[in-house]
RNA sequence: GGCGGGGUACUCAAGUGGACAACGAGGGCAGACUGUAAAUCUGCUGGCUACGCCUUCCAAGGUUCGAAUCCUUGCCCCGCCA
């Protein structure tokens, strides 16, 4: 068996760890566990990073668990966050543990026979727990001086913000969780972003005080893309994994756009592509980096995953058409194929016909307001069928309705939004 | 519970009776240049029937010719003390 840790180190997904003792313990199969938020009913890119170093583990005969929070989602983890969350319903939650069980299922081998992943929720001990029988069993081996410690706690209450004291016992649960599993599958390890190093230790050193057990941490480095914001988070907008919050053509090129000098680190990290061959297309974007045929790999490579063959086809149809020249030639129903996951809006015939260009943005939705749609034409930004918008008062006629049933409005270079007639 | 500070647009943050649709920064959007990259430069960033008009500065009242600015009440946040 090949050693976890090497190959982890040699992808850069290792950023820490509790105990250099690991590196020995993981010669044995061990059981290892990573928590995932239900605060959404689908895993985002910048998750994929702990989801791949489980894969890892688990290529390498570890049992890997994955920790759904359906109880700390209740509560809301501070970890890197600035200000307080807003809760979520039970029921919210459990449709949200669905989704990501869905989509870890992309990665991780829930059947496998010798090691098969598994998939749990922390509602599940958590919720037995009355508020007194936790103080006395859990909360009694927590110091508060330890607790105020913590980054994520300090750094809230520096700021003007503060933090609820449901925020503040969120680290005894994540604790607590690890103490479950290290009974219950002998799980000892935990796995998570750098911004969990306190949660996790935490959970450490309860097991240390309750059990007298020996467990480990180990965090992963925070992805960033090249202008140091969080990975995967473009304007507030994350780039989900399920195709009904990110199409399938947005993911795509969500990784087609990568930055020269990030795409060999995230080859590494978002693909299981041997070093070599990552070594060879770094070598490409040296020699030839406008063919960004390093950025085309890990695109193909994570849309693969996440969406399947058919999904990459897609993807790829969609790229050729919307990157080659015009729409000319083009039947509806290719562009139909082609824009299934594009916002569009369904109007009548004479709402679009003999109207104009800055109306139709409007209505169809794709500008909030006239004045915002009149700023963009202003600034050539709207094209309809790929033709740019010249004038405040162009009028759509009845040939720019392709076959008689759309329209394609765009944004900019890359935001589309179809009307259909 | 007491005392003090505060709530301004997506965020941070000026403005403390008229020149305020509200300085500045960040973010975002668009354009140019490019390789769907980075950097850089430019414009925009409340709404409209648009050289003008309408609705905004936590909420509701009030003072005033005139309020984001002053007063009252309420809600929320922060700090210190108990």
């Amino acid at each position: 068996m090949e050693n976890i840790i090497d190959i982890l180190n040699s992808r850069g997904l290792v950023e820490d760890i509790t105990n250099q003792d690991l590196n020995n313990v993981v010669n044995e199969p061990i059981a290892v566990y990573a928590g995932f938020d239900p605060t959404s009913d689908s895993l985002q890119v910048g998750n994929l990073v702990t989801v791949m170093a489980l894969a890892h583990f688990q290529r390498c005969g570890h049992k890997v668990i994955a920790l759904a929070g359906g109880a700390t989602g209740m509560i809301g983890d501070p970890s890197g966050k600035s200000a307080e969350r807003v809760l979520l319903g039970e029921s919210q939650i459990e449709v949200n543990v669905e989704g990501i069980k869905e989509n870890l299922s992309r990665f991780l081998d829930f059947e496998n026979k010798d090691a098969p992943a598994l998939i749990v929720n922390n509602i599940d001990w958590l919720q037995k727990f009355s508020f007194i029988d936790f103080l006395r069993d859990v909360g009694k081996s927590f110091r508060v001086g330890s607790m105020l410690g913590k980054e994520s706690v300090r750094s809230r209450l520096d700021s003007d913000v503060g933090m609820s004291f449901t925020e503040f016992s969120y680290q005894l649960l994540q604790a607590y969780d690890f103490l479950h599993l290290f009974d219950t599958e002998k799980c000892v390890l935990q796995i998570g972003g750098s911004d969990q190093w306190g949660n996790i230790t935490a959970g450490i050193d309860l097991v240390h005080k309750l059990r007298g057990g020996q467990t480990y941490g180990l965090s992963i480095p925070l992805v960033l893309d090249s202008s140091g914001q969080k990975f995967g988070k473009s304007a507030g907008n994350a780039v989900f994994l399920s195709a009904k919050k990110t199409s399938i053509y947005d993911f795509y090129q969500f990784f087609i756009r990568t930055a020269d000098d990030k795409v060999v680190e995230l080859l590494k990290i978002f693909t299981f592509l041997s070093l070599d061959e990552i070594a060879e297309l770094e070598e490409l974007v040296k020699i030839a980096p406008e063919q960004r045929a390093a950025q085309k790999r890990l695109a193909e490579e994570v849309t693969l995953m996440v969406h399947g063959e058919n999904g990459l086809r897609i993807a790829k149809s969609a790229t050729d058409v919307l990157f080659g020249k015009s729409m000319d030639g083009l039947q509806a129903e290719d562009l139909l194929e082609v824009f299934s996951n594009v916002p569009s809006t369904e109007l009548q015939n004479d709402q679009v016909a003999g109207i104009s260009a800055l109306d139709l943005s409007v209505t169809a939705g794709l500008c909030k307001s006239k004045g915002q749609a009149r700023r963009l034409i202003e600034s050539g930004g709207l094209y309809v069928n790929n033709n740019r918008v010249p004038s405040l008062d162009h009028l759509i006629s009845a040939s720019d309705i392709i076959d008689d049933k759309l329209v394609v409005l765009r944004s900019g270079k890359r935001n589309f939004h179809l009307v259909k007639v």
